[in-house]
DNA sequence: CGAGGAAGTGAACATCGTTCACGGTGAACA
DNA sequence: TGTTCACCGTGAACGATGTTCACTTCCTCG
């Protein structure tokens, strides 16, 4: 069958699946495809170009429209996760994501949707695109993190890595630690993102209509 | 002359700078060291502990006590400016930082400033530890984008993108990702920084002594 | 039917991380 | 003083990787 761009991407992201970042390799790949390695390189120029279209097809529906009666603050939350859940949906995706530099199709529509949002909610353009920024900053660190993580050897307690920072196990702040490695990253994303936002809600300017506000400085 | 560890590591810092983390082989580092790449395996079991050692060091000095006068929002905020500086004092610093799997002792110890930091203004262990993490992955995550732009091609212009995801390039939408493109990244960083801790100062517990939520609701 | 171009082959190239048998050297110890 | 021994470094090799290229194969279109 014939080999067509869209197939080495498919491919090469369930390779991802099954190989992780570090064993995604052309020739791999080319067994997937039941093809040789140099045949890929019809359809890309390098393996950065295939990666960057890898990590824009993992982006793909991030920036779908967004349920118009839900408050400003709460779309960007539901943006957020969307980008969250698409990077997790891969192995390793995040990181993947990352190492690309030059942003593609379902990238941008992605980022003008949350800038658009921010900037109906009234924040001047340039103020739109920083704090979008941002967030998708702290979205794809935290899940770089939250993958890293999930392949660490189990028992690789934070222990020694206390002690060596001269801080006492037996420390309520050590503790926390502990506990906090246990706990479910997912709920850990979802608070960290609401923390975010509800900065960004603080910086909103006064024209701009949020319900949470209204509840505690304004009536109407 | 005898090779330490930790020549190895302040001459593989050196070799960052000059070629970048691409650049950065373990024969050029022999070389650069006037020492056979082999011999680099006496003092590091593999490039990845290397690179571990290479990112805890460049994160030294950033836990370093911090003036206790400050309101505990504005000392989160001056650690966060001096990971930012430390990562950008290198080449690449971000991006060879979030590579690392395994945080060292100075990586540590920044972190149990800040969590400190955050269980002193009342935060239960465990939040203070989540919303140190979440602070570091925005600091680590806008560094990487701020230097990885750094080494874009000068007219690398937004214009073509945009147009791709259906933006038409006189939305004022579009214009002010031009002025972004051309602001500081400096000023960016530290907007970001500041929207995401007044989200953190809005979820600080009730008994938090906090100069600007008492100005707003409180008084004493 | 025949030509042209795209798709794929297979082998090679340079470079990478890593390994290993070996040589040297300097300090500790008898 | 002579011997040992742990450590540091050498030099060459191994396998794997990204990438290239002359060549074939095959589909399509005039």
């Amino acid at each position: 069958m014939l080999l067509r761009r869209a197939n080495v991407v498919t491919g090469a992201l369930d390779l991802l699946d099954a190989e992780g970042l570090g064993g995604l390799t052309m020739r791999k790949l080319g067994v997937a495809l039941d093809v040789q390695a140099g045949a890929l390189y019809r359809h890309f120029p390098n393996k950065e170009a295939l990666l960057d279209a890898m990590a824009d097809q993992l982006l793909e529906g991030v920036g779908a429209p967004l349920p118009s009666d839900l408050p400003w603050a709460d779309q960007l939350e539901l943006l957020g996760e969307r980008m969250h859940t698409a990077l997790l949906s891969r192995r390793d995706g995040a990181r993947m994501v990352s190492g690309t530099f030059a942003p593609g199709r379902h990238t941008m529509i992605a980022s003008r949707r949350a800038a658009q949002v921010l900037a109906e909610a009234g924040f001047p353009p340039n103020r739109a695109w920083e704090i979008t920024f941002a967030v998708f900053y702290f979205v794809l660190g935290h899940t770089i993190e939250e993958q890293a993580q999930s392949r660490m050897p189990a028992g690789d307690d934070w222990t020694a890595r206390l002690e060596a920072a001269g801080l006492d196990t037996h420390d309520p702040l050590a503790m926390g630690l502990k506990t906090l490695a246990a706990a479910d990253p997912g709920r850990r994303f979802s608070y960290g993102l609401r923390v975010f936002l509800s900065g960004v809600r603080q910086h909103a300017p006064a024209d701009a209509a949020d319900p949470h506000e209204a509840e505690t400085t304004r009536d109407s």
